[in-house]
DNA sequence: GCCAACGTTGGC
DNA sequence: GCCAACGTTGGC
């Protein structure tokens, strides 16, 4: 079992849209780093719910409802897609502050590369950010 | 809305 | 294969 973070602008696709759909292919990822993580999922693993731009907070939990696939929005073989799964909305949201405030949340993906889409957590990273809420 | 950061592209 | 130019992301 893994742990993951993603990213999204709410304003393009937000935890209430995969609240309704239930389900939702994450694709258009072009980015090499963001691909292999995307590459390394599985089924069951869990997906921290990021929204960029206003909100800037984690939102939300997803699960990773199906292995990796062929992003079917790319021609090309290297783009990689997964399908997630709604899993909760958190009643109190994340905020980037609580996390950049938590000491031992300074080394996290979310921190360190600004322009990163989808990144791995270690357990006992994902653990310390839902202390947090 | 601005702009820094940074990944990607393409000319050489 | 290097690196300047360009485009995009995302925090402020």
């Amino acid at each position: 079992m893994n742990y993951w973070l993603v990213k999204s602008d709410p304003e393009t696709y937000s935890i209430e849209n995969l609240k309704i759909d239930k389900k939702t292919i994450w694709d258009g990822v072009r980015n090499y780093q963001a691909r292999n993580s995307l590459k390394e999922m599985s089924k069951g693993d869990l997906v921290l719910f990021y929204h960029s731009h206003i909100e800037k907070a984690i939102v939300g939990i997803a699960s990773v409802s199906k292995d990796s696939f062929q992003d079917p929005t790319s021609q090309e073989e290297r783009w990689i897609a997964v399908e997630l799964k709604f899993e909760k909305k958190l009643k109190k949201f994340i905020s980037l502050e609580e996390i950049q405030n938590n000491p031992k949340l300074k080394d996290i993906g979310l921190l360190k590369q600004q322009r990163l889409s989808v990144m791995p957590l270690k357990k006992e990273e994902y653990d310390e950010i839902l202390k947090l809420k």
